[in-house]
DNA sequence: TCAGATAAAATCGCGC
DNA sequence: GCGCGATTTTATCTGA
């Protein structure tokens, strides 16, 4: 049987690992709210950015689909 | 000022309005299960189906998405 | 055998009706939405508002499972 | 004026440099799950541990007020 | 019945 | 400050 130290350590060990990573992840976000503004201030417009990256990001999206479905019409054709 | 009485009725209609709604679609997602479910049992794979459901579901919100960047671009050119 | 032309028109008539019904959902969905905002509009907050649905629904819940028990009572006493 | 194709080629070099930040960002997103996945393997629940980060997050960001209001009333004080 | 996947709801954060 | 989009959390569903 682990002793409860054992488990509380593992545990803060886990949550840090978390922490960190999180504090990361809201790194990168700030660097994309960044660029952004850099566009922004070469004049681009930030609204019709975001919508090119949302249809990029859709299309790409689709594209696994699609292959997704592809492999399932095949299992289903016993081509697999 | 308002009485608590006529607030706490407003708020009950309120309530049980959203009550009613949430038991609708609640009845609806019933009765796509039992589509599924009618499908399966004519031989069609209900996995497959919900990928296709997926997929043309994508392609529409696509197809809104372009017209709105569209609407971005002209707006921009100065031509809305 | 049915012919593929036949399960083609058989399956386009299940997509079909699940995206009705789907359809139907969403403008249900939109319905809860415009309360939502209509309450908001005569100063109730809908967070809270969301907090009273959700524990209603659990109490609704909890007394249908009470309900059961108490019927599983009844007929392992042989008094259904 | 800048030619179009410069313009062009901007764009697309802001837009990837998006797309490279939020692939980055949904990698970390990954990783925090795996992590999650990881620590119920070793019998934590995750749901709990949530609850522990979002509460530790919450304690730090009441920490960091704190602190603001302190500063706030140095300055007022002219201790700053 | 449970885990794993999917979908829905709620919350958060941003730009306008 | 409000709407809207993204993210996160919760609930539902399906297949093993």
């Amino acid at each position: 049987m682990k002793s409860n130290a054992v488990n509380t350590s593992h545990l803060r060990a886990f949550i840090e690992r978390i922490e960190k990573l999180e504090e990361e992840k809201r790194a990168i976000a700030d660097d994309i709210k960044d660029v952004y503004a850099e566009a922004k201030g070469t004049g681009f417009d930030a609204k019709v950015m975001r919508k090119i990256v949302s249809i990029r990001r859709q299309d790409k999206s689709k594209r696994q689909e699609e292959e997704e479905i592809l492999d399932l019409y095949l299992t289903a054709l016993g081509m697999e």
